[in-house]
DNA sequence: ATGTGC
């Protein structure tokens, strides 16, 4: 071993100490994990459906979609142990799902998908993530990237000058104070209708009309609102952006018409969460979900999947918190799309109309279809996306008959993709992929290309103006750190979870 | 993801 991999390995050794040191909350004494340091088996069930066997702990088996060129990715770090770890969690339903976009995360992985019985089950943070329902908006704009193509680094920097961006942004403007902030998130987009920064037609397109009705702002920390209280109509940072692209690819026409988008349209992108208070929010619960599964005995291989009995005192408090989480960053990306509107509106003339806006990490009551009959259940989402198809009541009207659209971003260099959800999105409860999946970790992507200049080459390569608020961010953002989303979309509408319906391309990118 | 690690 070489002193430089040495080193390397000692820091890593030192980091993950003061991990476990941070970690909240009391020691707790851990079950096998099932596939603790053993390679997890994969049995082929079908084109893109593979099975982790039920082992050990498991209460039932995992459900991994992948192919034969997504399978060498998901060797690569322990994201299928993880798949396994989920599925001995009490009173989960059906499988523990991966999509194929899956990659290592806190507890969950990340592109997991786990339902649970109300009554029998838990709820995790670890199953939602740091990032309370961070999501996707996207915008089409009543202009052609013809029309707009020369204005097009001046409308990057506009954009760049209307929505803060990088850690810790903050935006002063809105006035709000503690009492207003617990408003905000009780009412979600309803709260944004009524102050001029959203229209009804918004609020029927975004996912639970913008509001989860569990949410219990009361729950919700002080320090929490101290850290969300000027950072509404912020971006964030990683991989967080707001993308100006253009559709460049139709491959259903009645569900392109249906949505509004035709090609040459030009669309805006937006990609955040709900930045520090979100993040607070997870922080606090940890430690008491912590407490609480030792509490009712929850047995548990990994002290990250730490949880409550849904029904459970502490389990309804998370579920509060994290629904007014929730309702803050549908707010968050609504309050961005109103200052990108007004600076449409300046620029071209034009409106932005909202086309959909679905979340990423979130748990939600939903009703599903398991084996036979209708039951509500606990749907985790980490980094998968709702994909309810045709002819289901909560996709609005409008949509209806094609089924709801999925949102899929890419990376910054290549594509991102809009499909519909499909019949067979019912075996994974009404989920598809949420990205592309990194394919590199920030450090490695950091490693490779922190020496050059990726903005200057992508604008040289591929025509995409890049404005980010720290150069590092985009380095670790680089299109070849990510896997082609085309490969992971692909195995989504093969596995008939959700169709292809457009290709966008991006055109000008602002990144955190 | 995150007032990014003590």
């Amino acid at each position: 071993m070489s002193r430089k991999q040495r080193k390397r390995k000692e820091q890593r050794a030192k980091r993950a100490a003061r991990k476990t040191q941070r970690d909240p909350g009391p020691a707790v004494e851990l079950a096998a994990a099932p596939y603790a340091g053993r390679k997890v088996p994969l049995e082929r069930l079908d084109a893109t459906r593979f099975r982790v066997p039920q082992t050990g702990a498991m209460r039932t088996h995992g459900v991994v979609y992948a192919d034969e060129r997504t399978l060498p990715d998901l060797a690569e770090d322990r994201c299928l142990e993880q798949v396994a770890n989920v599925a001995t969690l009490p009173g989960i339903v059906g499988p523990s799902l991966a999509m194929p976009d899956i990659h290592w995360g806190y507890g969950f992985p990340i592109g997991g998908v786990a339902a649970f019985d109300p009554d029998e089950g838990v709820v995790s943070p670890g199953g939602v993530g740091y990032d309370i329902n961070c999501g996707v908006r996207l915008l089409a704009a009543e202009v052609t990237a013809s029309e707009l193509k020369r204005e097009l680094p001046e409308l990057v920097d506009a954009l760049f000058a209307a929505v803060p961006a990088g850690v810790g942004s903050a935006r002063r403007e809105l006035g709000l104070d503690p009492a207003g902030l617990q408003a905000l998130m009780r009412d979600g987009l309803g709260w944004a209708v009524g102050r001029g920064l959203a229209d009804e037609e918004d609020a029927e397109r975004v996912e639970e009309g913008g509001r989860l009705q569990t949410a219990d702002p009361a729950q919700v920390s002080e320090r929490a609102l101290a850290r969300g209280l000027n950072q509404v109509g912020t971006l964030g940072s990683g991989n967080h952006f707001a993308e100006v692209g253009v559709v460049d690819e139709v491959y259903d026409e009645v569900a392109a018409a249906a949505y509004g988008l035709r090609l040459g349209q030009v669309t805006l992108m937006i990609h955040s969460g709900s930045r520090g208070l979100g993040h607070q929010v997870c922080t606090d619960f940890l430690a008491d979900m912590l407490r609480a599964s030792e509490r009712y005995g929850i047995p548990l291989v990994d002290r990250q999947l730490c949880c409550a009995p849904v029904r459970s005192e502490p389990g309804q408090r998370y579920l509060g918190a994290m629904g007014a989480a929730a309702n803050y960053a549908f707010v968050n990306r609504q309050v961005m799309t109103h200052w990108a509107r007004q600076l449409f509106a300046e620029r071209y003339g034009c409106g932005l109309r909202t086309v959909y806006d679905v979340c990423h990490n979130i748990a939600k009551f939903e009703t599903h279809a398991f084996e036979g009959s209708e039951r509500e259940l606990l749907v985790h989402r980490k980094g998968a996306t709702r994909a309810l198809p045709a002819g289901h009541p909560l996709v609005p009207a409008a949509y209806r008959e094609v089924g709801q659209p999925v949102i899929i971003p890419g990376d910054m260099g290549r594509y991102s993709f809009v499909l519909r959800g499909a019949a067979n999105s019912g075996r994974s409860f009404g989920s598809a992929c949420h990205g592309a999946g990194r394919l590199l970790s920030r450090a490695a992507a950091k490693r490779r290309y922190g020496g050059e200049n990726v903005a200057a080459r992508l604008r040289k390569e591929r025509g995409v103006i890049v404005r980010g608020a720290s150069r590092a961010t985009v380095v670790e953002e680089v299109p070849e750190a990510y896997k082609d989303a085309a490969e992971v979309v692909g195995i989504v509408h093969d596995g008939g979870l959700a169709e292809r319906v457009v290709r966008i391309r991006p055109l000008g990118v602002v990144k955190g």
